[in-house]
DNA sequence: CTGTTAGCGCGTTCAA
DNA sequence: TTGAACGCGCTAACAG
């Protein structure tokens, strides 16, 4: 049985390996140029041969600076959430950083944000140099490090947040179904708690007033994002006395649920209920027919992130605390 | 603008306010019990007014422990990774520690090993207590604390490993396509170098030689696990002078392709052609008709790993090294 | 019951 | 160019 208690290699034994001072290895780690040539590939052939990497509690605690930055999602497995991830992931690999995500699970708002602030501190000025917050629910965050949050619950939270831009993909979408002929046109509402949510919400009401068309209360139905909500939220839909000949999914889960109830009252899409999603998550090509939607985004939303929050590890002041996509 | 360079509240700040030593703190903190139940009270009002969270890094160079456990992904967005990721999360709620996910993008094998190495290095004994490695490359990891790994690429790696019961599975399935009649069965493989593939594969040869069934090469297509190669590997199959009358794909993104191909070719399935896939993901339910798929228990891989990995952090012994399920 | 002291592994002065 | 000594924030040992 493999003992863990065994000491890791740390600069004292490289040191004693390279016959010099810890000091001497710390330079060569650090690639200071203050060392003789020899010694400095010695040194380096030593580490290499130890395996040697070094600690990074205690690299963090003396230099204040770890070369790793955070990124804590609400959820696991959502494609949104995915998505971020990769786009992260893709800005990350260019730059001389590393990343650790830190996931709550399936948790209710309150506990959420409480969790959310435990995080930012845990891991805050001792693991990370900077974090990035997926759709928070906190509002401020004690740290000693930058913060940022992609499309925050709070409008103005108190440190930089990436929106996408939901507003204007609403009325874009609108403006297509418009332009086909329809007249009326269901809207399904993601989690209003979320600004995104809100944001499309008012997108699809603006646009329908700006047109001069109908507005009925009837055709807005409140989802949360969610397929199994947007089932419900079509049928109700669908059995009006006058039911919309369009379906306008607040994302593209909500669409697959559109789809599926459609499909339960034997309509045809397109040519009996036009439906149009919002994400364009890959997800939404197993969908047959293809799903229309608008590109949201997302995986430049994390990258956008990276960029904003090494510019403000770097120390760089940045005018706008909203940024939008 | 914030200044970021500012102090965190340390130990020290919270003894100072409250007029006690660190070591107090120290002791209010881990919840020792040789504190009188004022100096507790009263220390612990203040580490909650001044909003402290003890230093991670500090915490683990001295403790040895941290309560973080460590998950190491190959990827970020498929779905094999997040079910994975459900199940540990799903498990570590029960217990108590917190999780911290690396992924390392998509890079290729050999980078891989080295990063995963790298990683674990990096993270261990400072920062985690203990890490899982999903689809691992490397097969040794120098480490002070235990590592599992789910599904390792090496068949009998240096550390305590989870597999997937994928010969047993396979098995399964080409039994029922022969019970429904079928002698012509397609096989698309995974990606080879993982042991997974390798087992289904021996899955479809062995059954088919164990019911004395024709095996033709030409049904056997290399595949990779995703989902465009399988449309090549379907189209292959199809234009055979004998085509298969079903098909059996090693994972359900690879199911998924042969959808599409056989749609290309306006197949009908079931009626024309059988599919059946390996995994059981959630998206399988977007596919229509119904995908018949194998249920591989991921989710549960991942809730076992960290089962297993809690065990050898509390030190206990465990006889066996390959944990199959 | 509480305070003092010594490191954990590392980076950073300051001397040599 | 290199080495010795100090401290980051914390816990564990010991002393009171």
């Amino acid at each position: 049985m493999k003992r863990y208690s065994k000491h890791a290699v740390t600069i004292h034994d490289v040191a004693e390996a390279a016959g010099v001072s810890i000091s001497t290895v710390s330079r060569v780690l650090n690639n200071k140029d203050d060392a003789a040539p020899e010694t400095y590939e010695h040194v380096r052939m030593v580490i290499e041969d130890l395996e040697h990497v070094s600690n990074l509690a205690a690299r963090g605690m003396r230099s204040r600076h770890t070369g790793v930055i955070g990124i804590i999602k609400p959820d696991v497995a959502s494609f949104y959430s995915a998505t971020i991830l990769r786009g992260v992931n893709q800005a990350i690999t260019e730059i001389n950083y590393d990343l650790i995500v830190y996931t709550n699970g399936d948790i209710s708002k309150n506990a959420s944000a409480y969790q959310e602030k435990y995080y930012v501190s845990l891991f805050n000025g001792s693991v990370i140099d900077g974090v990035i917050v997926v759709t928070p629910a906190a509002t401020d965050f004690s740290t000693t490090t930058p913060v940022v949050a992609i499309d925050p619950i709070n409008e103005s939270p108190d440190c930089h947040a990436i929106i996408s831009n939901n507003y204007q993909g609403a009325l874009q979408v609108m403006s297509s179904l418009i332009k086909l002929g329809h007249r009326r046109i269901g809207f399904i509402t993601g989690w209003l708690e979320l600004v995104s949510a809100e944001r499309r919400l008012t997108g699809y009401k603006d646009s329908l007033i700006a047109e001069g068309h109908e507005f009925d209360e009837d055709l807005i139905q409140i989802g949360d994002y969610t397929t199994p909500t947007a089932v419900e939220c079509t049928r109700r839909l669908l059995s009006l006395d006058n039911p919309p000949t369009a379906i306008f999914a607040s994302n593209d889960m909500s669409a697959i649920g559109v789809y599926q109830a459609a499909e339960e009252k034997g309509l045809r899409i397109p040519e009996d209920l036009s439906v149009v999603g919002f994400d364009n998550l890959r997800e939404s090509m197993f969908l047959s027919p293809q799903l229309t939607t608008i590109d949201q985004y997302i995986e430049e939303m994390g990258s956008k992130a990276i960029e904003l929050i090494v510019k403000l590890i770097r120390g760089e002041e940045l005018e706008d605390k909203l940024h939008k996509i």
